[in-house]
DNA sequence: TTGTATGCGTTATCAC
DNA sequence: GTGATAACGCATACAA
């Protein structure tokens, strides 16, 4: 491995001509500049970037944190972030925590250790304790979710509220009354539930406590064994909002051995839009999440903050209903020309 | 954020005794070492990695390089590997090359740049320009994927050949004589392919030509296409090994609209065992690939080889077949009291 | 246009 | 035990 001597012996000046034109300033003539990339090429030579850093006191690295990053909804993030980071000159550092986010702590010691310039948060919440230490970090720092954990720092979310009231608005619109929905078991209130819930109330249907259910999680397995709850318990629906696509797919496995038919029966619509929407029978209607787009704001965000040393405004994505197949009109004046 | 020098200031120290205390050396009194301590603990002081990377020419961070890492099967992999590089404390840097490889060497340079301690490369084949980097970086450096695709280099990798002889022999065992098969379109021999043929042939069963179809992608549209393909070329079927779980489930749906039940009509056989496997219905009997750990060995390696300074050996990883339900028996005799 | 010298935050080699 | 001080590889202020 060479150094800025080697480069700079090679080409019979010093080290500090050679680093103005590798980090191309002016001051030195054509000719040697043609004779130092010369001796550049010849000698294979890459900066280093850890001198570097050392002295311009940025890494062009950001860390990413993200929980159990197992499942494809990470995944998606993830790729979005890495695809805007690196077009930015930025290489990103992944620190997968654990459920209860144990590891957590000694992930933002190593990031601190290594001088990222920014890093991004994803996750449901924000640990107090989390908060105090990449404060102390002094870097940027962005949320990446799709709940509004926390207001503090900037964020890349969406509404909840909206998404859910656009499903089963959705829902409504193709006739729907009698509507389901597995929603996820939180402390606080829930958005989603609240989305729901008004979302009937505006369309003068009441509210019906039996009607909802909630998970404890977010995949298959969770989907099958909520589904079956939620017809046992309301057996007279004919839709469903499904706040997860893997759930909504555990719900047609679960109604397919209740000998349920989907959306015959009843109709589904899911959330997050993953490519396994797309690869159920029947195929799912579902709200989209521009997961992409969302890592690359993310991104972004921190890209911006570094170099404008400005926290950033928090944004909020929008999202669309994809329709599919797994939801059918309900009048039954359509039925009869329109069947499903 | 302090350095070294704001410690040893506050304890009245050097900085060569802080710097002893902070890798725990020898050559100080338990006196003077509570007080650094102390004073580590109130300033907050943290190593500068860069700094220390300087000197130690070591970074503890290691790269990266999958091509399009949306997919699960390359998570997996990720996974696995993120998880023993922090338990060696080494960072991984993710790169995502897209399909033609053409951001590669941009990134290997970056992680040259940034002296990492070592590289994984995931993917199909080895370029012989990046092979040449790598070597220049005179990093450790281990292959991992599914195919053997370099021998300069170690590598993590599974006998493809015989994970295809295992999962065509299985359905022959379950008494399957007219096996199609939805094999990779690669320029060289198919080692699968291979398997296939081996299987049949060791059990007395003519190789058929129509029975295999080759695809130019792994995904869910490029099941359904092939499959349909598969079924017109060769209708008298019983079953197929496809070699992807994405692509199988694809089969399920080509196989919904050509009016054929799976396994009743067709069994199918697929190769990863991907969360999706567990998903689709009838649930996938798949080959099960230990990605994770796969993952987990790579990362093992190059930490190994960081250490050692000596290359390390290459490992084939063993596949089982997990049983579920997408295959079944065809023999008359058993059929009647056993039908699928 | 070019070179010298200093510092970035460490570790390590000497002295004391 | 402890403390100067020289590297590590680079960028830059200052001289020339």
């Amino acid at each position: 491995m060479h150094t800025i001597k080697d480069v700079a012996k090679k080409a019979n000046v010093s080290i500090a001509t050679v680093s103005r034109i590798v980090n191309n300033q002016s001051g030195y003539s054509e000719e040697t500049k043609r004779k130092v990339l010369a001796a550049i090429k010849e000698l294979n030579y890459q900066p280093n970037a850890l001198a570097r850093g050392l002295i311009n006191k940025r890494t062009h690295t950001i860390g990413v944190l993200l929980p159990h990053f197992i499942n494809a909804f990470g995944m998606e993030l993830l790729h979005g972030i890495e695809e805007k980071a690196h077009e930015e000159g930025l290489s990103v550092i992944i620190c997968s925590t654990d459920s209860f986010g144990a590891k957590t702590m000694k992930y933002l010691q190593v990031l601190n250790e290594k001088r990222v310039d920014g890093v991004i948060i994803i996750g449901p919440k924000l640990e107090e304790e989390y908060y105090d230490y990449v404060k102390r970090m002094a870097v940027p720092v962005v949320l990446l979710g799709t709940e509004k954990f926390d207001n503090r720092l900037p964020s890349v979310q969406v509404d909840n509220r909206a998404i859910a009231y656009s499903a089963v608005k959705h829902l409504i619109d193709k006739g729907h009354e009698r509507i389901g929905m597995i929603a996820f078991h939180e402390n606080g209130p829930s958005l989603r539930a609240d989305g729901y819930r008004k979302a009937l109330e505006d369309n003068d249907i009441i509210f019906n406590q039996e009607r909802i259910v909630f998970s404890s999680g977010f995949a298959f397995e969770d989907g099958v064994h909520f589904f079956r709850k939620l017809m046992l318990q309301a057996p007279d629906i004919t839709a469903a909002y499904i706040i997860s696509d893997e759930m909504a797919v555990g719900a047609i496995t679960a109604a397919d051995r209740l000998g349920i038919k989907v959306p015959h029966d009843v109709s589904i619509i899911s959330h997050d839009n993953l490519r396994v929407a797309d690869m159920s029978i029947p195929k799912l209607t579902a709200v989209s999440l521009p997961l992409r787009r969302m890592g690359r704001t993310a991104a972004e965000k921190v890209f911006q903050m570094i170099q404008t040393g400005r926290p950033s405004e928090s944004s909020i994505m929008q999202h669309e209903i994809v329709e599919r197949d797994s939801v059918c009109m309900l009048a039954k004046a359509v039925r009869a020309k329109q069947p499903c």
